[in-house]
DNA sequence: AATTTATGATCCACTGTATATCATAACTCT
DNA sequence: AGAGTTATGATATACAGTGGATCATAAATT
């Protein structure tokens, strides 16, 4: 377990060894699903002891939580404006723009063995973004748009980058504004 | 690693062994996630010896596989007719009481720890059984569509197993048909 | 009824998790 | 720059789960 002491969250060696832990699931990630990674990978691939890592984070899932929570939250303000904005069609091309400049990264979160999840933290943190009281279709409840949304976002996006090397910024923001924007507003 | 005799196949002491472990993880995912059972607790739940388990079965994924694989195949088989009829809100209505009819079963699979899994089950499956010549609007690619119909409505369904308690079989349909059928072929 | 073969009980080697201890190295603060 | 604080690495231990092997017994097939 972590000391909490008063300077744990400034010492220069936490947060270096954080970083190296967080890069270094971040690298295992691309090589074999995350369920087949030990601690002692991470450590390994850290070049950290195996003890230090429980000083951090108690297992694998809340490191991967770590990692993928900021990331997650990046894209997601990304794509918050689209069902706002009356031109969802620019919402989604700025949306894909993003994704493709940060590539390596999402290839690795959204097509690798974290997928599932991903999936999972990308719905809990839409559902906290979206206010209560946002305008849905009356045939349509809030809550679904929102997971099934979120969800196929993250289907068309990761089809994309493991399949869709062909397809530019401008053919995919189409498919996803005809594919998963417009039902869901234009309803 | 289970003998390939030739009598593997009728001996009635296999088909009781393998029904009690695939009732048996049956009942264990609906307690807790998929990737928490061991090997052990499927043997005892199932009133079965841990080695025999060996004989049947190399690891638990494959045993979920061969549970999961012929449900999914029913649900497919359902949800096939869809695409190709004219009327697809009547294909949207018996698929979902088809769901209805074994609601149990589906949201222990579609709702439990199982459910990524299941997820890229069904795709795999979707892939093989919808032809390569099956016609798909020119900004949409067919592989995308399998993909993404398949994965949302997984997505409807599941969500109505889970929380959509207060929606009629007429009411999930709609949304199935409207939200993720009409965009891919009405467009 | 005779033969074949699946089963259950037990044992083992191996891998990975989770924690504790302690000397050392590195950082922070004054 | 030096004193005090604290994270780190190395090492050891307990524990849980895996994948198999062996063998007497029970049950199925023929």
């Amino acid at each position: 377990m972590p000391r909490q002491s008063r300077s744990i969250q400034k010492d220069a060696r936490v947060r270096r060894t954080r970083d190296s832990l967080r890069a270094a699931l971040l690298a295992l990630v691309e090589t074999k699903p995350f369920e087949k990674i030990t601690i002692r990978d991470i450590c390994a691939q850290a070049g950290t002891g195996y003890a230090t890592y429980f000083r951090h984070y108690p297992d694998t899932d809340t490191l991967l939580d770590d990692l993928a929570a900021e990331e997650i939250a990046q894209l997601l303000a990304h794509a918050m404006p689209i069902t706002m904005s009356v031109d969802s069609r620019a919402g989604c091309r700025a949306l894909c723009q993003y994704v493709a400049g940060h590539r390596q990264l999402w290839s690795t979160l959204l097509t690798g063995g974290a997928a599932s999840r991903l999936r999972e933290e990308f719905i809990r943190q839409a559902r906290l973004a979206v206010p209560d009281a946002t305008p849905s279709p009356d045939w349509l409840p809030l809550d679904l748009a929102i997971v099934v949304g979120t969800s196929s976002a993250i289907d068309v996006l990761a089809w994309w980058l493991a399949h869709g090397h062909d397809l530019s910024i401008e053919q995919i923001a189409e498919i996803l504004d005809r594919l998963v924007v417009a039902p869901m507003t234009k309803g």
